[in-house]
DNA sequence: GCAAGGTC
């Protein structure tokens, strides 16, 4: 049998890519975590078996091992000495199994990761998932600038081998980055939240990259607020030539004193008469646009379309996936030499507004576009088919519009237009007025945002004199900076190489929702209290840490690993130790930055309302509702947290027989919320071991502190709320419990407490509650059912009925479920609480029959 | 509940 190749690409598009090229499209595809696809050829002289297939991004990423994942018992100090563990990026995807599976029976690998350094790391993670480290199996590296057939063949014939000191610096990266970024959230939060009562933020994040993003906004907000603004005065003549009155300006510009500026004026009256010193005529020239990259279509997007970058993002990347647009992350505005611009051109020609731009372009010619850079990573985002409104909506058409109409504009000539500016002398002082006649409109046609606004000036002679009509003496005053906008942000960003084309949505994503920033009208980004405080703190502190010097600092040392100039492991404890001093001192230093926050916000004693006992001191606790929303504890100082984005109220003052604090019920409205008693305690700490792990808390709507345990989580035995007794019967979509939601009435419901099925019981029913009997045949809970007496469907008006919901024909009848669609295809060998050291509710036996779920 | 970087 040949001998199999296995090739990897960092994405299942360039894979494809990849196998088509080499194929000439004759392959077979079979569908895994990613795609495989498959073909005969020859490698290095052999006929073998190609097998191309792809991860998705990082195959890893990297984090704490368990013990320091918890905040109240690490000290984030110790996280710079902590050891760091790879976990998968994405363990739904089982990118590693994947290609463990597919690499088994293949004597070569050749590697196709994007040529940047993060693709040279994930080079490394795929040798890893692979098994490829023994020499007999040996693994190549693919070098292409672009996936085009040219640079794959050429690609194919010059492999080399990864290159791992820059696979290194990444690792380097990433443990710098979480280290910093982590201690210093963890410490900033606890401190913060800990401490005042109104700060809207769950989370006061620290990292080298959304920090110094919003040190740039806060940056402009300081020079805004401490602007001094200062008057001044300006003159302008105003002359009529050949009917055209003309406002003229003033060589001098500004004066900032009124006296010397009317003494000017007086000047420029008493003479009266203007000569003609000068005329210039130039021509001038309005460069075509170069290929769109990335950040350029951030800019335009935000400051032209008003769609913020991540919103911009994932249009993009939607456009992308359909096929609209070519891929949207890149650097280069370069074009590659193979561009098939005639094919782009003739898919435009279809387009309903610019299709007979991109005609006349084919027919009349076009010339080549501006060179631009090569990042060589992959070409400019160019249109790839024509499309409509209508199948793309209104936003993402927009910014589809956009990208034709700036390819079209790179294809385009220059805007030429010319200059005339004319100068004149009067009491010896020189005004002038300039006009522009545009000659050639080039791509401004296609973009006229851009247009060159024409001005016509009547004939001047040189020595002419012209009498002046009047001199105004306008008065000014100069005005502050604006707050910063978002294009100019991105710009600044990337000047500083502050995050990447992918990544600079997400930072300035993250100062948002933390609400350390707020878009304005105009897409201008206005610092919070939070945000200000925050930065005039390290300002005052140590300012290095809110300035971009701190990125360009990790990505020098890491550069040294990368050209093989220094030890990974020596740049690493370097770096960390650099920053654990940083660290250390702002932590003695943090009443400096308290000072600011004190002067802003309020401490927990003085907010939030008194809403339950504390079950420690019973004495109560105040319930802080803006955002993170905890319990605060003024006599034991504790802070509780509580689910988030619902309401929460107290639930009939009942008590947790774990450790008396008094119940509360959080509820989100509508008809598809859901509410659930907790017990501040418990959900904060759960008393049982593993029962974050069990269960996905935050998949069961619960954000907050995520691994909470509510009381339908709770495997208490005898506790009325608990799970065991709510719990009801099996989800018939995941591992779940069905539990009752105890205040639902009247649109009583069941909901699971692991996903979003949900299940509407009998509507109307006076009272609805579980049993402490289980059902002989399925062992579900049997439950009681109180229905209205008007409505009741029972016989001779009885109003009292108790059954299992999937054994009784009547109450099975009256159900509905929701979000629950797959029953028939999955196994039911997952009942809950099997396996798992006892019984965690209620189920029904797995061989019986009637236990399936698709009569709902 | 934390960072930044890939990609979906």
């Amino acid at each position: 049998m040949a001998p199999k190749v296995l090739m990897v690409a960092e994405k299942p598009s360039i894979a494809l890519s990849i196998a088509s090229v080499l194929s000439g499209g004759q392959m077979s595809t079979r569908k895994g975590s990613t795609d495989v696809h498959e073909f005969g050829g020859v490698f290095q002289g052999n006929n073998v078996l190609f097998k191309v297939t792809s991860v998705i991004g990082h195959v890893f990423s990297v984090d704490f091992p368990a013990p320091y994942q918890d905040w109240t018992t690490t000290n984030p100090l110790d996280l710079f000495e902590a050891p760091i563990r790879k976990t998968e990026a994405n363990p739904k995807a089982h990118i590693c199994r994947h290609l463990s599976q597919v690499a088994r029976d293949c004597a070569h690998m050749v590697l196709w990761l994007d040529c940047d350094r993060e693709g040279e790391n994930i080079c490394f993670e795929v040798i890893e998932c692979t098994g490829f480290h023994t020499k007999d199996r040996r693994v190549y590296r693919a070098k292409f600038s672009s996936v085009t057939e040219r640079d794959i063949m050429k690609a194919m014939k010059s492999l080399g081998e990864p290159n791992r000191n820059e696979a290194l610096a990444v690792d380097a990266r990433q443990e710098i980055d979480l280290k910093v970024g982590v201690a210093f959230t963890r410490f900033q939060t606890s401190y913060f939240n800990g401490k005042y009562g109104n700060l809207d933020s769950r989370v006061i994040s620290y990292g080298p990259c959304q920090t110094p993003t919003l040190g740039f906004c806060v940056q402009r907000y300081l020079q805004i607020s401490t602007f001094k603004p200062e008057k001044y005065w300006v003159l302008h003549p105003h002359i009529i030539h050949k009917g055209y009155e003309l406002k003229l300006e003033w060589d001098r510009g500004r004066l900032f004193d009124s006296d010397v500026c009317a003494m000017f004026q007086k000047l420029v009256m008493e003479d009266g008469v203007m000569k003609v010193i000068g005329i210039s005529e130039k021509e001038e020239c309005k460069g075509r646009p170069s290929g769109l990259n990335t950040v350029n279509l951030l800019k335009v997007a935000s400051s032209a379309l008003g769609l913020g970058p991540s919103l911009a993002m994932q249009l993009a990347e939607r456009l992308y996936t359909q096929g609209f647009i070519s891929y949207p992350r890149t650097e280069s505005t370069a074009y590659p030499a193979s561009f098939d611009f005639r094919g782009t051109l003739g898919a435009l020609s279809r387009h309903p507004g610019l299709g007979d731009f991109a005609q006349n372009l084919l027919t009349g010619g076009f010339g080549k576009p501006k060179s631009g850079t090569d990042a060589g990573d992959h070409p400019p985002i160019t249109p790839m088919q024509s499309a409509t409104e209508d199948i793309l909506g209104h936003d993402a058409w927009r910014l589809y519009q956009y990208v034709c109409e700036h390819f079209l504009g790179t294809l385009s000539p220059d805007c030429k237009y010319r200059r005339i500016k004319v100068s004149f002398s009067i009491g010896g002082e020189i005004f002038h007025c300039t006009g522009y006649q545009v000659i050639q409109k080039g791509f401004t046609s296609i973009m006229p945002w851009l247009a060159v606004t024409e001005k016509n000036l009547p004939q001047f002679t040189e020595g002419e004199k012209i009498e002046v009509l009047k001199v105004d003496m306008d008065a000014g005053s100069t005005l502050p900076p604006d707050y910063l906008t978002e294009s100019e942000l991105i710009s600044l960003m990337e000047k500083h190489g502050i995050g990447t084309d992918a990544s600079i949505p997400v930072h300035i994503n993250n100062i948002c929702e933390r609400n350390y920033v707020q878009v304005q009208g105009g897409r201008k980004l206005a610092p919070t209290a939070l945000g200000i405080s925050l930065v005039r703190g390290y300002q005052c502190i140590d300012p290095d840490l809110c300035l971009p010097d701190i990125r360009s600092f990790i990505e020098q040392q890491i550069g040294l690993i990368a050209k093989g100039q220094a030890d990974h492991s020596l740049v690493v404890r370097h770096a960390i130790e650099q920053f654990k001093r940083k660290f250390s001192y702002f932590v003695k230093q943090i009443a400096e930055m308290d000072a600011l926050f004190e002067a802003q916000f309020s401490p927990l004693s003085e907010t939030g309302r008194m809403l339950s006992k504390c079950g420690k001191c019973s004495r109560y606790m105040k319930f802080i509702a803006s955002q993170p929303s905890r319990l605060y504890c003024g006599t034991c100082e504790e802070v509780y947290y509580v689910p988030q984005k619902g309401a929460i109220k107290l639930y009939k003052e009942l008590i947790c027989p774990l450790d008396n604090f008094e119940l509360l019920l959080f509820s989100v409205p509508g008809p598809e919320g859901k509410s659930f008693p907790f017990c501040p305690y418990c959900y904060n700490s759960p008393p049982f071991e593993g029962i974050d792990t069990l269960f996905g808390a935050s998949k069961a709507g619960i954000s907050g502190k995520g691994a909470g345990m509510p009381c339908f989580l709770c495997p208490h035995p005898t506790c009325k709320h608990s799970m065991v007794a709510q719990g009801v019967c099996a989800c018939p979509e995941c591992s779940g419990t069905l539990v009752l939601d105890p205040v639902s009435a009247p649109k009583w419901k069941l909901h699971c407490n692991m996903c979003n099925c949900l299940v509407f019981l009998p509507e109307g029913a006076h009272r609805i509650n579980t049993t402490p009997e289980q059902c002989p045949d399925c062992d579900s809970t049997i439950i009681e059912v109180d229905f209205n007496k008007k409505t009741t469907p029972l016989a001779d008006g009885n109003t009292l009925h108790r059954g299992c919901i999937l054994c009784d024909e009547l109450l099975h009848s009256l159900i509905k479920m929701k979000y629950g669609h797959s029953f028939a295809r999955r196994g039911r060998g997952r009942g809950r609480g099997r396996g798992r050291g006892g019984r965690r509710g209620r189920g029904r036996k797995q061989e019986d029959p009637k236990m399936s779920f698709r009569d709902f």
